[in-house]
RNA sequence: GGUCCGUUGGUCAAGCGGCUAAGACAUCGCCCUUUCACGGCGGUAUCAGGGGUUCGAUUCCCCUACGGACUACCA
């Protein structure tokens, strides 16, 4: 049988890691066994649709690689895939849920479920609507309804007996019947309730799987009763362990953890291969060693059985780790393009620049992308490359400035440099050596104050690549108004 | 309050009756390196507590503690 998953987010306008991580693996069990992912978008409440919240979820799943193979956008045999233009099948079942004496209408005023509950819970009970309703002799019900009164459909939970379903992850899952609540099927405006729609639309897709948060895990009995009333097979239930909070959140660490979209995670630089690799490893773990996966070898490496059951913190420290490998791995292209913002937005250059100087701008992304957790720290590691003046920035470079030696260094590398056009390979080759052999100072007496001189800083990439990065005249004119 | 679920180092986690309890991140030390970073090597650190079952429990059962979810005419 063909495997069908979805994923069903409501458009609320932002997309966090935790529902990416749900879509992920859905997309995982789909795609592992050569199944169909589904997009549904759950809005049967207009209150919570904001303006472009749709784009927003197109967007984070694209971008992210998981594409749905039917969706609202695209179409797909069992349309429509937006909820509230399905509506109109729901009642028809409840109704027939009501002929087949499986559902009822009740006629309860919200004040007598209000004192209901108030009764259960002093007695220190799980509440559950007693079913008053379900004993309304027909006439009455007839004449009831003539007369207008609202009313909502429930569902006949067995008073009797429990409720057992298998869960994937967690395993077997018994409930006390006497504990589920005859439960809202049909509002009394004739909406479906949530966890019906979800039922009817699950089934009309022929959704094999659900992967969704373990905070349904509690509801997923009722699920299965609706499913068996209608005569219908119950799908798999893959509950996830949910993705916390950090606990030691703060406001610097806020935009990091699990309360962060996946567009604050881009803001700070965060690649979608690492966010995506990140959230794949938490909530699941494929058995081996390795750890880092692009989105085919998930689909390769993913079993089920790997999901484990304890909820978990996402682990930031561990996310720059991450990200600093895909920095480095990915192509330099790649990384240009999601670095431009970054300067650009730092002051350092100009959209103009951006393509004009685009050639220049990679050598330099390239020689510093070692040094990035995550692409919003590059600025702190170009600016070296900027500006006509350069002041020691800190004791050690000072220090490093006021060595007795450093006058002959300079000199000679100053003299060097007005020798030459531009940089090329002969000059980087050979100009430390020839400058040890006319002083006769070497090592670090010979290199840190150049460095110093011509970028200020103490640290910094490779000297070779700063001598053609910076180019003859800015080191010409730094050197010239460094006395000053 | 009730019901359900969970608990292996600081974090992510392997383990599914017998192991010196993997690995990764973080941390510490060493090496590489003219600097920083990367990389390499090594160290510190974990079975929440208590009872059972068993020749033997991290693994199975029970209790306690702690954490989470659910308990809507919200999704």
């Amino acid at each position: 049988m063909e495997i069908r998953t979805r994923f069903a987010p409501s458009p609320t306008g932002f997309m966090h890691v935790g529902g990416v991580r749900t879509a992920l693996f859905n997309y995982l069990i789909a795609k592992k066994n050569k199944g169909t992912f589904i997009l549904r978008i759950e809005d049967t409440d207009q209150k919570r649709y904001t303006e472009g919240a749709l784009e927003v979820i197109y967007k984070t799943l694209k971008d992210l690689g998981l594409f749905w193979d039917e969706g609202p956008d695209i179409g797909g045999e069992y349309g429509p895939y937006v909820q509230s233009e399905r509506k109109s099948n729901y009642l028809e079942y409840a109704k027939k849920l009501v002929n087949e004496g499986k559902a009822y209408y009740c006629f309860c005023s919200n004040e007598r479920l209000e004192d209901l509950r108030e009764k259960y819970e002093k007695n220190n009970m799980t509440f559950v609507y007693d079913g008053i309703c379900r004993g309304i002799e027909k006439e009455e019900l007839e004449k009831r309804i003539e007369n207008g009164e609202p009313y909502v459909i429930r569902f006949k939970t067995p008073k009797l007996g429990t409720t057992v379903y298998e869960d994937e992850v967690y395993g077997k899952i018994i409930v006390k019947n006497s504990e589920l609540e005859d439960l809202i099927l049909v509002k009394s405006d004739g909406m479906p309730t949530y966890n019906f729609a979800n039922v009817i639309d699950d089934h009309e897709m022929g959704i094999t799987h659900i992967a969704r948060g373990n905070e349904y895990i509690s509801s997923t009995p009722k699920y299965k009763l609706i499913y068996e009333a209608l005569g219908w097979e119950t799908p798999k239930f893959i509950h996830l362990p949910i993705i916390k909070k950090n606990q030691f959140t703060n406001k610097k660490l806020s935009k990091r953890d699990s309360d962060a979209t996946v567009e604050d995670l881009n803001n700070s630089g965060y690649l979608n291969e690492a966010i995506l690799n990140m959230l794949a490893l938490t909530g699941w773990s494929p058995g081996g060693e390795k750890e880092i996966f692009s989105l085919q070898e998930m689909v390769e490496a993913f079993s089920i059985e790997g999901i484990s059951s304890g909820n978990a913190i996402f682990d930031t420290t561990k996310l720059n780790w991450m990200n600093g490998i895909y920095i480095r791995k990915e192509d330099i292209e790649y990384i240009t393009d999601l670095s431009i913002p970054f300067i650009i937005n730092a002051g350092f250059i100009t959209e103009v620049d951006a393509t004009e100087r685009r050639e220049w701008l990679k050598r330099v992304i390239n020689a510093v992308r070692g040094n990035l957790e995550y692409l919003a720290q590059i600025t702190g590691h170009i600016n070296i490359f900027f500006g006509d003046t350069v002041e020691p920035e800190d004791d050690e470079s000072k220090e490093i400035l006021a060595g007795e030696q450093v006058p002959e260094v300079l000199k000679a590398f100053k003299t060097k440099l007005e020798q030459i056009e531009e940089i090329n390979e002969d000059f980087v080759k050979g100009v430390f050596k020839e400058i040890q052999k006319e002083t006769g100072i070497k090592g670090k007496n010979l290199y840190m104050p150049i460095r110093v001189a011509i970028t200020g800083q103490a640290h910094g990439p490779e000297m070779n690549e700063i001598l053609y990065i910076l180019g003859r005249d800015l080191m010409l004119t730094r050197l010239g108004k460094m006395g000053r």
